[in-house]
DNA sequence: ACAAAAGTGTTTTTTATACACCCATGC
DNA sequence: GCATGGGTGTATAAAAAACACTTTTGT
């Protein structure tokens, strides 16, 4: 059952797909002071989707790595201390991309997803003058070109999963942060009523990963918080075993 | 952004990749007889890596998705029920593949790599003569074509992380079992120790999800055991929840 | 003084773990 | 009868969930 590719009709049954590869990344930030998820998005410029907001990708090059391409992308759109990077998964279907209409030789596109979060006080965006690339909250996403709003629910949905039982949400915050940021930021991606606070807190402290500073930080009206720091030696015995942040 | 890909070693800098895409399947199947976890082998007749052994794979084709091309491997190879299918990870870095170097074209070959499980006792072997194609125990897998290597153990990293909190154990198990064939697979995949069997067995039937048929099966000594059924209607809203199988 | 946010502790319920014991069969 | 694997129950420990309460700040 071999599908056809219209167009130059002279292609041999059966053979082989051309492709180009892209790598796309879905780069998640949390504002800790309003408390929002937020996405990286970048607005095209070339046609197809131009004018549309897109993920930040790249098509892969000669001797680069799809990591490496990931890599590249990130390190031009913005300049971030530390950033966490994992693979998502792989978009593949034909005509995911009109281009694949276009051009007559019948090459595919094929997108290899990339997860990132980085923090958000330490991330500045490299604007270009021309291009435009902005952090959305996620409630706000508009509609994106490709399938990109697909590929963005499938990065989500890994977060909410990775949270739960890895600690990515260090990644996320600031080098140092209350127990209360890192309560928020969970009710933020999973949603209210995931924890109560005091259970969550404990649960977390008896962990054992998290430094208590003792400096006091106030924000406002109420007592001032510990601001806590992680501890990735405390927390590398933890690796590979089952934790629960819940 | 960048250029075009052209023939001959005058290519131009940041020039863009040409890929041929891959998949290859990392087919788990047990046989409960035995107690064996078992991969599904193929012998190559190509150069490269020609006598090596390798995960069944092909390139796919013109029209042809991915999951398309991953299916029809597995047809190609075996005559099977049912089968779970789900996408593991895409390798892809440059010099994985040995026709790289050959061709001057700078093509570069990428692979899809995806999970499947089968039923032992449904699946039937399609050896066409010349092909070789064999089950082999996880003990026993021999030094594999490509990456191939890697890319089983990250398949089997997969199947173990599945069973603890999916029901992919149905998906190989034979359509009516006993819950001490659960169990043993359980152990021969997780290993020893990985929970007491009355634990195991009342944690799982409390799940609600397996029916006892009330028909008895016995196997040698001892007393004749209940075969059970795998309940796919009462899972259904058990789906997304966080599951124990442990 | 009082509201607001941080932090502590206690009670109840649920789940995990260990293990003792009964049941039905082959030999 | 007794070894063998199947199946049930119970007692204990640990963890999750609910929630009451204290502490320290800004206003």
């Amino acid at each position: 059952m071999p599908g056809r590719t219209q167009k130059k009709p002279a292609d041999p049954p059966n053979s082989l797909a051309d492709f180009k590869v892209g790598v796309d990344n879905v780069i998640f930030s949390v504002d800790t002071a309003q408390n929002r998820l937020l996405v990286l998005l970048v607005l095209r410029h070339e046609e197809p989707f131009s004018g549309q907001w897109s993920l930040p990708g790249t098509l892969v090059r000669q001797g680069e790595s799809l990591e490496d391409a990931a890599d590249r992308v990130l390190v031009e759109k913005i300049r971030a201390e530390n950033l966490y990077l994992e693979q998502l998964y792989t978009f593949g279907g034909p005509e995911r991309d009109p281009r694949e209409a276009e051009s007559c030789y019948g090459v595919r596109y094929l997108s290899v997803s990339y997860f990132a979060l980085v923090q958000f006080a330490e991330t500045e965006l490299i604007a270009d003058g021309v291009s435009g690339i902005a952090w959305y909250p996620l409630q706000q996403i508009p509609q994106l070109a490709f399938d990109h709003n697909q590929i963005l629910t499938y990065g989500y949905r890994r977060l909410r999963n990775k949270l739960e039982y890895s600690p990515v949400a260090f990644e996320v915050l600031p080098e140092l942060f209350t127990l209360s940021d890192l309560y928020q930021l969970y009710t933020t991606v999973l949603g209210e009523n995931f924890s109560d606070y005091s259970n969550f807190r404990s649960r977390l402290l008896k962990l054992g990963f998290l430094l208590d500073t003792g400096v006091k930080v106030s924000r406002g009206a109420g007592r001032p918080a510990s601001l806590y720091r992680f501890d990735a030696d405390a927390f590398a015995p933890l690796k590979d075993k089952p934790l629960v942040f819940i």
